[in-house]
DNA sequence: GTGTGACGCGAGCATTTACTCGCATACAAT
DNA sequence: ATTGTATGCGAGTAAATGCTCGCGTCACAC
C-alpha cells in the first residue's frame, strides 16, 4: 500500500474516494511514464495521457510536474526503505559472521526485487534529484553499523567504527548494485563469498 | 589541448583558422553552461547565448544537440583518462603493497584535479549519457587487473582473479569517487590506510 | 429531491525548445 | 580586383512543454 504522502505535496487534500483514486492512478501512471519513456520524455500531457485523465487534473492535487515525479520516488523508495529494514532487522540476532552474509543476502534479494527501480534511480535520474533519500539512507546504515562496530570492537582490528562504517556501507552498497543490475559472469553465491571475504578480512580477527 | 574530434560528429571538417577557433569556443561554451545551469537546462539557445555566437552557428558543425554535450562530455573524459592512465603507468613498478598504495594515491589525485568533471559525470548527468565511456575505462582497467592477478596469482589467496578484479575495480573506484565528491571527515592518509589495508586483506597473504 | 461544493475536463495560452534558411561577410586563390 | 567558397548571422518555424481557467457534472448532506 502507498505511503501516506506529505501534505505538503498536495495542492489540495482529496476528500472523496473517487479523487484519491485519482490521485493514485497519477502516480501509478507517473511511474508507467518514467519507466518506459525515461526522465526527459516524462512530460505532464504524457502522465496525463497513460493515466486517460486530462492534463488539468493533474494539477488538481500536484502542483508541478516535478512533484508529480517526486511523489512517484519517494513512494518507490519508501517501499524499499521499509523491505531493507525490515529484511535487514530480521537478521539482526544472528551472531558475528553470519550475521554479515544473511545481511548481504537479504540485500541482494531486496535489491533484485526492486531491479526496475533501481535501475530507474542509478540509470534514468539525475543524481540530484534521488540524491536526498538515498543520501538519508545511507546514513541511516552507516549510524546502524558504527553502533555496531563500536560495540564489537573488541573483536576487530579496527581503530574508527565511523570510518570503518562509511567503508563498508559504501562498498556494500555499490558493489552489490552493480552486481544486480550489470549481472556479471559471477554466481551469486560466489560474490556473495567475495563480499563476506573482504567484510571480515578487513574487521580483522573475529572469534 | 583538444582531443582531435571524431569527424563523424562534425557536420563538416573546419578549414580555416576561424571557424577551428568557433567549434572550440562552442564547447568551451557548452561546459560552462552544463556546469552552471546542469544538464536540462543546457539548451542550444544557451550555449550559442555563452558562446557569443548566433544559434545558427551551432549547426554548422554540429548535427544536433547531443552531439555538442558529448563533445564536451568526450573531450573531458579524454583528458581524464589520459591522465589516470599516466598517473597508474608511473606506478607500475613499484612492487608489491606499495604499487597499490602509490596506485590509490595517484587515482585520489586525478579525481581530486578534475572534481568539477567527476560532479559533471555523476551528479548531474543521467547514466546513460556518461555511460559507455565510464564502462569502457572501467573495463580496461579491470583488464590490466586481471592480467596483473594471474600473474601473481600464487602469492595470493584468490581463486578467480576475473572476479577479484572486477570487485577490487568498483570497490576502489566508487570509494574513492565518493570521497572526493562527498568529502568526509576522514583524513586523506587515513582513507588510503583504509583501502590498502582493504585490498591487501582481500587478496591474502603476501610475501 | 435538491442545492452546493468537490471534482474533472480539455481547449488553449505563453513560453521554450531544437533547428533551418536565405543572406551578408571574410577569406584565399587567381 | 574578381571570383568562388567557407563562414557566420539571426530572424523565424513548427513542435512541444508546463500550466490555467471557465464550464459542466457528479456525489453527498440535508
Amino acid at each position: 500500500m502507498a505511503q501516506p504522502l506529505r501534505t505538503k505535496d498536495l495542492r489540495k487534500t482529496p476528500r472523496q474516494e473517487r479523487s484519491r483514486a485519482m490521485v493514485e492512478r497519477i502516480i501509478a501512471a507517473g511511474q508507467t511514464v518514467l519507466l518506459r519513456d525515461g526522465y526527459e520524455k516524462a512530460s505532464t500531457n504524457r502522465v496525463a495521457d497513460e493515466a486517460d485523465i486530462s492534463p488539468g487534473s493533474l494539477y488538481q492535487y500536484f502542483p508541478d510536474k516535478e512533484a508529480i515525479l517526486a511523489a512517484v520516488i519517494d513512494r518507490y523508495a519508501a517501499e524499499f526503505s521499509t523491505q531493507l529494514t525490515a529484511v535487514l532487522a530480521d537478521r539482526l540476532d544472528e551472531p558475528g559472521p553470519s550475521l554479515v552474509r544473511a545481511s548481504f543476502e537479504g540485500l541482494l534479494d531486496v535489491l533484485n526485487e526492486n531491479i526496475e527501480f533501481l535501475r530507474l534511480v542509478v540509470e534514468v535520474l539525475p543524481r540530484s534529484q534521488s540524491g536526498s533519500w538515498a543520501g538519508a539512507l545511507e546514513q541511516r546504515i552507516s549510524d546502524l553499523v558504527t553502533a555496531y562496530l563500536s560495540i564489537n570492537k573488541a573483536q576487530t582490528s579496527i581503530t574508527d567504527p565511523a570510518t570503518s562504517a562509511w567503508i563498508l556501507v559504501r562498498m556494500v552498497e555499490h558493489l552489490s548494485v552493480q552486481y544486480v543490475l550489470e549481472q556479471p559472469a559471477i554466481p551469486r553465491e560466489k560474490f556473495i563469498d567475495e563480499m563476506v571475504d573482504l567484510t571480515i578480512a578487513y574487521l580483522g580477527p573475529t572469534t
